[in-house]
DNA sequence: CGCCGGGCGGTTATCGCTAACAACCCCAGA
DNA sequence: TCTGGGGTTGTTAGCGATAACCGCCCGGCG
């Protein structure tokens, strides 16, 4: 028992005992079972954090604004990947939860009826991350996809272009993109227009399958003068392909992107997107998960941030 | 004892008690404790995973190796951030290891004395990975950083640069990073010549700052004929800035850089660099801890691969 | 001098599960 | 009929910590 006080901090034990401890300690190189301290306490400081995927660039920042956000509340992220699978995120779920995690910060409102179970019945605190647009289980944290696209939609239709273009991933299974676009196709109905032309790719170098997608789009419609493409990896590479044929953007044809992911810093011309609010929308998770949201709410809050767009130079001013 | 039978597989149940015991299981929506379970059957199906970064691009390709390897053993993955820092590695470490995992993997052979003597202590597989400057606790496996460097050295010299400068990053703490720049210089040495320039950065966009460096570097030195970078995204960033500017590469100005990223496919011209071998140091480290290695030997293994110079289209051909 | 209470350290029961073994049923073979 | 063994299910004793409570010692106070 002193052992444990002198561990944790907890209780009151002598300066001389505790220095004795913690020598023996070091001495002997004892690590303590969090297992059966956790069993013990019924306390496991452990944050599950269920996302698609690491390559996605996106979520490395997501898990930044966690981590800095739980840095030191004593709560560790752990990490479960689901590769855009709903089967499974549901398996990732399980196995997380059977380690009785202080929270859940999972990406999507989209979710298998057993997950949706899991969630409800967990009995702590959920929080579902990066998308508005639905209905959640407890907290939600996040932008709406659907009016990204629909602002999107606008600025492009308000700079003058009329022919646009869509490129994006042939994922039946990313939800948020699917909304985006969905958003961005209201958005043109509203000005009576419609999707001039689209291009989808699965898997390999998104960079290079921006390039190939833009190739095939502008042979197939030449007389495209937007482009919308679902992620700025690939924007970026129809960006290049697009300064490299002489293509005058963004007055011959405009190009957007969405996410404001660093990386476009670099790049010869800055691409018009719109940013995700990823870092924010990671620490507010993790601020609700701690407990410490300003709101004070336990539980059922719903936090919509704002993405802004970022004009950049391939969008005509209007 | 009959449902934990169940839940796990082990045993003999009859099927009429299975059925019941899952329905029952289902109904309730019973998830089984695992930290009990791992208590009391002192097996922990989890495999810690340590490393400087997330947002590097290489190490969530390492994940990938292991995430594959290991998907059919029952054992997972859970990964710390060390942000490059040893003290937070050590920190992370007994963090892990308090969990009792299967297995640790860990980015480097340059670690705290202590955090050492856990390794040392913890009685688990231990598996260093990407570096195999140095000496190992258990089991190595990388590649050479200084005979990358060495080796890019020899190519850059064999097609005929000889005003070679090189682009880094500003960290004391990515050993990797600065033993391929030994062996760099070394390699030039060896054929009497030295580094006619360098330029570090820290933080911010990689392909912004390798186009800052560049033009930096260049306005200092302009009779650079070669440029090295310590990695491909500067090493982009480097080689937009060139190509908007006019520059010949790879005549007038070589360029390569370290790592072999998918991202580099999409680039204008593809860049120079050495394949780090990143998805593989992952599948292997994972079949080590997995005990699947071909080897058959149990500990203290030592896997060097060897990484690819892969030339691209900016060095000249000798 | 006796009692009280704070400081400190120990005892006991428990957390939810599994290893090991015991118990039971049933049927085949002696 | 009795025995043995396979198939199935139950019992017991931990796993290594912590919560809750207990007890000792000592100093202060009435």
């Amino acid at each position: 028992m002193t052992v444990s006080r002198v561990l944790r901090n907890r209780g009151d034990v002598s300066d001389a005992t505790r220095e004795k401890v913690l020598e023996a300690a070091k001495a002997l190189g004892y690590v303590p079972n969090k297992i059966a301290g956790a069993l013990a306490s019924q306390r496991v400081n452990l944050v599950a954090v269920i996302i698609p995927s690491l390559s996605n660039l996106v979520f490395p920042e997501v898990l930044t604004g966690i981590s800095k956000e739980l840095e030191d509340t004593g709560l560790q992220p752990v990490v479960g990947v689901t590769n855009y699978s709903l089967e499974k995120e549901e398996t990732v779920l399980y196995e997380m939860l059977s380690w009785r995690p202080s929270g859940v910060i999972i990406a999507g409102l989209e979710h298998t009826d057993a997950a949706r179970a899991m969630l409800e019945n967990a009995g702590i605190p959920i929080v579902e991350i990066m998308d508005v647009d639905g209905k959640g289980i407890d907290s939600v944290v996040g932008i709406s996809h659907r009016r990204a696209g629909l602002k999107m939609a606008e600025a492009i239709i308000a700079a003058g272009y009329r022919r646009i273009g869509f490129l994006g991933t042939k994922m039946p299974e990313d939800h948020r993109a699917r909304k985006r676009l969905e958003g961005f196709k209201e958005g043109l109905e509203a000005a009576g227009l419609s999707l001039a032309d689209q291009e989808f790719y699965a898997g390999g170098s998104a960079l290079l399958k921006g390039r190939e997608m833009t190739e095939a789009i502008l042979r197939r419609s030449p007389d495209l003068d937007f482009l919308y493409y679902s992620n700025d990896m690939i924007g970026a590479g129809g960006l290049l392909w697009c300064l490299e044929n002489g293509i005058d953007v963004p007055n011959q044809i405009g190009l957007a992107g969405f996410n404001g992911v660093d990386l476009l810093e670099g790049l010869p011309r800055r691409l018009a997107t719109m940013d995700a609010c990823r870092r924010e929308i990671g620490q507010r998770a993790a601020a609700i998960i701690a407990g410490r949201s300003p709101s004070g709410l336990i539980g059922g809050e719903i936090i919509e941030l704002q993405p802004l767009l970022q004009p950049g130079d391939t969008i005509r001013k209007p």
